[in-house]
RNA sequence: GGGUUCAUAGCUCAGUUGGUUAGAGCGCUUGCUUGACAUGCAAGAGGUCGUUAGUUCGAGUCUAAUUGGACCCACCA
């Protein structure tokens, strides 16, 4: 019954049919140029988000694009894991229902909940990129935690240790007391927080000699981090302080903890920040264990790993840090220690999925030597084996790269890989291996230990581009795929995934994972803030596809925006492409009916009225009903099917439909009456687009006929039938085996028809389009893909193509009538094509009701993308057209200005001063488009004499309406004033150009033409107005 | 501290290598239910392209400075 578009009713049953059809596997196929993208595998117990929808929705429109372009295009799609994040929602979910914690149910029941919990919510993810049309190789669908994935895993961290890349440590990471582990320094956020910079006495002591500084019993130091002291092992100075010159070598009793310790001289410090006197705590602080390592300072933990101080911590041991740094510093203060507390600003780390603030810890953790590793990844950035767009990317990654430190891949979690790492109980042997050892190969011990820890889990996502092809075994898939072709990804993880894509693919693969990454932007609220849970201000993509569509969804989200760049996303974005989606829908439906007006003008009187009932609806969800050609009922999907209301023409059926008809006119006429539109609405009957009718009333009607006109051709009056039961029926409604070809469009019966100017003008800007859409997608950039094709489609095909063959289509011509259906035929189906990659559904779902010529698929996904015709470019043509398109528009802005309101018809006067043959060709155009009544040519510049009459200038011609009484003359002489003023300012602009020597000398000559040229137009043109404004008996 | 990026119509943004009168969507004004579409059609208003200086015959586009916003990186206690 909706005669809008209404997607919720086929997008379902397409994509089922497309997985049915398995249109989306892809294999090694020799024949075929291979195409791959590997999909960021969003994480498993996710749900899908706006970054997710954009994303995807690229990923989709570059992999279709491609499949129709004819490579083997494999989209390969996953999930990860993500070892810290489910472990997090997996142990709160525990508390919550059971109130257990990880401690209580131990590591084998914690990891049997998280797989129980990876099998409830690991296909949703899944299922929504379905619904968003996502046409992965869903047979291939990979996790980073199945087997073949572990294996990979196993495998690099073996080959890393051997080689030496891989080492195990006692080295400063960023510990989170909340999730208790170690995490990657990428994994780190830093805050800018306000703070305080306590200084704090540490009294030196008393050798007895009192010397050079001799009245110093104190240093005294700042820090930001009191509750450390109690690891201080030095104090630190820079060697070239003078004011501590003397002190360098002293010893200092440790306030509250009453240790002694040294103080050095480090060049890492700044005399002039604080008080130019560091405290050193190795065990605490990256740069105090760099410092320590260099003055061979003990390492002194006063921390646990939940955060609390430790025994070394004395009497302060047990506190919370938070309490801890309190009660120091009341210690402090009451023992006199305490100088002063300045405010201060300082970054403070927090973990990127607790937000808790990192402690930098010591621990005994494994590290990727980042180093050699790194080398490699660099260069192949630099020589564009990897092209990272938009550019400034490369600066980020290499900056990254070049400084990058060893990667911490140890977690102290459960739900990951675990490390293939074992101990001896025995001997203390760390063994690396692919599986346990039995025994010690050292001492021959069987107790034999693995190592607890599991890995980052951007370890395994760094395999991702090969591990999903079979790696580390040499398959078909990776010597095909591999290295895929382009990365879609945001520019968020471009530490924690690219880059160790990069350097891990090199590495294993001894080839690059990507040839290119395009990076996309984040989605953001319409106030440009990060859409996030904790803010509540994200939109559910979900949602928008219940309410618009996929379509609309993922033409809202590609359209219009630069690659990488961010974008603010409201629901108006939306709807915007909704009305997008069902402009195209209608104008598919303008071309079912302009084919059953076509057979219409055929019938009798009768029959017409009747067969009116076909102007009217598609029907997505339902079957035809209303139809009276519903009675015939047998459709075949795959062949076209002219439907012939009039075939069985029962008198009472009839006589109801002219009945149900006329009350539609009535309620017409009834203007604001939104009900009765509705009803009127019904009575339009409909069209199923999942049953592709194409009505032919003509069918029993026509008599035979052998003389073939072009008009006869066309109806297909001599042909057949087709239903199922003739499936090899070759028939096909004869106009759309037209060919196109240069000026004419012809049949194979060899009838033809010539090229209209509107024909070729659509022709034009449709391969234009084509070159230009091809040329972004080409380079990823969907956004401006769109955009072109919108333009085309809307402002284009909608807004003047379909206007102007409506003379044609409602003409008694029926040569004309088929000419102009077969290109409209020709171009919606490009159009079709074009914008397949971007809407899928709406598409495929038009694609099917259309007539198949030739060659054409049963779905457009399998279409071949549009491909530039040079033949069917008409450039002179569609540029005299584009005059006759300034005329048009200025006849409409002529009665705007005029209060001439669009149901009136008045005749038009065309003075004619070029191109009268193209004109005069043009005339139907001219009138419809217009909205004139009749059209006559006149000899005479002036206009038509004895009434009055208003002109619009154009280059081509001069047009003229009458306006007697309806002229205001003030008004019409500030419009003649206005487009005066506007000629003039042009004709300045022009002249003063051609007047420059300079421009005349650089600039190339075509420019400089075009100058002379425009000039001199205006130069007419500003004549005339001039006149007209005369004629009027105004000056200006 | 280093770096990147943005600034164009009321709002959100396009604008390829410098070259017609700087575009679109939404919003706004006016007219229109026109045999695809009111989820629409037609017409219109609205911009000295953040500021300044430069390069050039010519700058929204290139260069430098400047203002304001966003982001990234970095060990400043």
């Amino acid at each position: 019954m909706e005669k809008n578009y209404g997607p919720s009713g086929f997008e379902g049953k397409i994509y089922a049919e497309w997985l049915d059809k398995k249109y989306f596997r892809a294999a090694p196929n020799p024949d075929k140029k291979p195409f791959a993208i590997m999909m960021p595998p969003p994480n498993v117990t996710g749900q899908l988000h706006m970054g997710h929808a954009l994303n995807n929705a690229l990923q989709d429109c570059i992999v279709r694009y491609k499949r129709m372009r004819g490579f083997e295009a494999l989209w390969m799609p996953g999930t990860d894991h993500a070892s810290i994040a489910t472990e997090v929602k997996v142990a709160e979910k525990m508390r919550a229902d059971e109130g257990l914690t990880k401690a209580d149910v131990g590591r084998e029941g914690f990891l049997e909940r998280a797989w129980a919990w990876t099998a409830q919510y690991g296909g949703r993810i899944v299922e929504q990129l379905k619904r968003l049309g996502c046409s992965c190789d869903w047979d291939r669908l990979a996790f980073t935690m199945d087997a073949p994935r572990a294996k990979a895993v196993t495998d690099v961290f073996v080959r890393l240790y051997r080689d030496g890349r891989l080492y195990k440590g006692d080295r400063i990471v960023n510990w989170c007391v909340a999730c208790k582990t170690a995490i990657s320094d990428a994994e780190v956020e830093y805050e800018t927080r306000q703070s305080s910079l306590w200084h704090i006495k540490y009294p030196v002591k008393n050798d007895g000699r009192g010397q050079g500084a001799e009245k110093a019993e104190y240093i005294t130091v700042a820090t930001t981090r009191p509750e450390t002291m109690l690891g201080d092992t030095a104090v630190a100075v820079s060697p070239d302080d003078k004011r501590y010159r003397d002190l360098i070598g002293k010893t200092l009793i440790l306030p509250l903890a009453n240790r002694e310790i040294p103080i050095v001289a480090d060049a890492y410090v700044d005399k002039a920040f604080g008080t130019g006197a560091v405290k050193v705590t190795p065990a605490h602080d990256p740069n105090d264990f760099e410092m320590g390592a260099r003055h061979n300072l003990p390492v002194i933990r006063v921390m646990n790993d939940d955060g609390t101080m430790n025994e070394r911590a004395g009497a302060f041991a047990g506190l919370t840090r938070e309490a801890a740094r309190e009660a120091v510093v009341a210690a402090l203060k009451e023992r006199g220690f305490l100088v002063k507390i300045q405010k201060h600003t300082h970054n403070a780390g927090h973990c990127y999925r607790c937000g808790s603030v990192i402690e930098p810890i010591v621990s005994r953790q494994w590290f990727v030597r980042m180093k050699e590793l790194a080398a490699p990844a660099v260069k192949a950035v630099e020589d564009k084996t990897v092209k990272l767009t938009p550019k400034r990317f490369e600066k980020i990654y290499l900056h990254w790269m070049r400084n990058v430190k060893d990667w911490c891949v140890s977690r102290q979690l459960w739900w990951g890989h675990r490390i293939p790492a074992y101990t001896c109980g025995e001997c203390g042997e760390l063994i690396v291996d692919y599986a346990k050892p039995d025994t010690c190969p050292k001492c021959g011990g069987a107790a034999i230990e693995q190592d607890p820890d599991v890995l980052d889990t951007w370890f395994s996502s760094a395999l991702w581009p090969f591990s999903t092809l079979g790696f580390p075994d040499k398959t078909p898939e990776l010597a095909y795929f591999y290295p895929t072709d382009v990365l879609v990804t945001a520019y968020d993880i471009i530490f924690f995934w690219v880059a160790r894509m990069v350097f891990s693919g090199l590495y294993n693969m001894g080839e690059v994972p990507f040839k290119r990454v395009a990076f996309t932007g984040l989605v953001r609220d319409v106030q440009g803030r990060k859409m996030s849970k904790s803010l509540g201000n994200g939109i559910d993509p979900l949602e928008l596809i219940d309410k618009y569509g996929a379509d609309s969804l993922r033409f809202s989200l590609l359209n219009g925006t630069a690659a990488g760049g961010d974008m603010r996303f409201g629901p108006e974005r939306v709807v915007s492409a909704r009305n997008f989606m069902n402009k195209i829908w209608n104008a598919a439906r303008f071309f079912h009916n302009a084919q059953c007006t076509m057979h219409n003008s055929q019938l009798s009187v009768g029959e017409r009225s009747d067969n009116a009932e076909c102007n009217g609806h598609f029907s997505l969800s339902e079957p035809v009903t209303d139809c009276p050609s519903k009675e015939r009922g047998h459709f075949s999907l795959s062949q076209p099917v002219i439907d012939c209301p009039s075939k069985e023409n029962s008198p009472a059926k009839k006589e109801k439909s002219v009945g149900e008809q006329s009350a539609g006119k009535a309620c017409r006429a009834d203007k604001d009456n939104a009900e009765c539109r509705m009803q009127n609405a019904e009575c339009n009957g409909h069209f199923s687009l999942s049953q592709p009718v194409i009505d032919c009333p003509s069918k029993e009607n026509s008599p035979a006929k052998k003389e073939k006109s072009v008009g006869e051709v066309l109806s297909g009056s001599n042909s057949q039938m087709p239903n199922e039961k003739d499936p090899d029926n070759a028939f096909q409604f004869s106009i759309f085996n037209f060919q196109l070809s240069d000026k004419e469009c012809r049949s194979e019966q060899n009838e033809t028809y010539k090229l209209s100017p509107a024909d070729k003008w659509i022709l034009t800007r449709l391969n234009d389009t084509v070159k230009r859409a091809s040329a972004f997608l080409d380079n990823y950039d969907a956004g401006l893909a769109c955009a072109v094709i919108y333009d085309f489609i809307w402002g284009e095909l909608c807004d003047w193509y379909i206007e102007l063959v409506k003379p044609a289509l409602y003409s008694d011509d029926a040569g004309e009538k088929g000419g102009a259906l077969a290109v409209l035929a020709r171009v919606l189906k490009s159009a079709l094509k074009l914008l397949h990659p971007i809407a899928p559904f709406v598409t495929e779902e038009i694609w099917r009701s259309l007539p198949k010529a030739p060659g054409d698929p049963e779905s457009v996904m399998t279409a071949a993308y549009p491909e530039y015709d040079k033949k069917l470019v008409f450039r002179g043509d569609a540029e005299r057209f584009d005059k006759v398109r300034e005329l048009i528009r200025g006849v409409r802005n002529l009665r705007a200005e005029l209060n001439v309101p669009q149901n009136k018809r008045p005749r038009l006067f065309i003075f004619c001063k070029k191109e009268e043959k193209l004109v005069r060709r043009c005339l139907p155009y001219i009138r419809t488009l217009t909205f004139s009544g009749e059209a006559d040519f006149i000899a005479d510049a002036a206009g038509p004499q004895g009434r009055r009459t208003s002109v619009c200038v154009s280059d081509l011609a001069d047009a003229y309406i009458y306006t007697d009484e309806l002229i205001d003359l003030e008004k019409e002489s500030a419009r003649l004033q206005k487009e005066i003023e506007n000629a003039e300012r042009e004709i300045k602009r022009c002249e003063g150009k051609l007047a420059d020597k300079g421009f005349i000398a650089n600039a190339p000559k075509a420019v400089a033409a075009a100058e002379k040229e425009k000039s001199e137009r205006y130069r007419v043109r500003l004549a005339e107005l001039r006149a007209s404004l005369a004629r009027l008996g105004l000056r200006e």
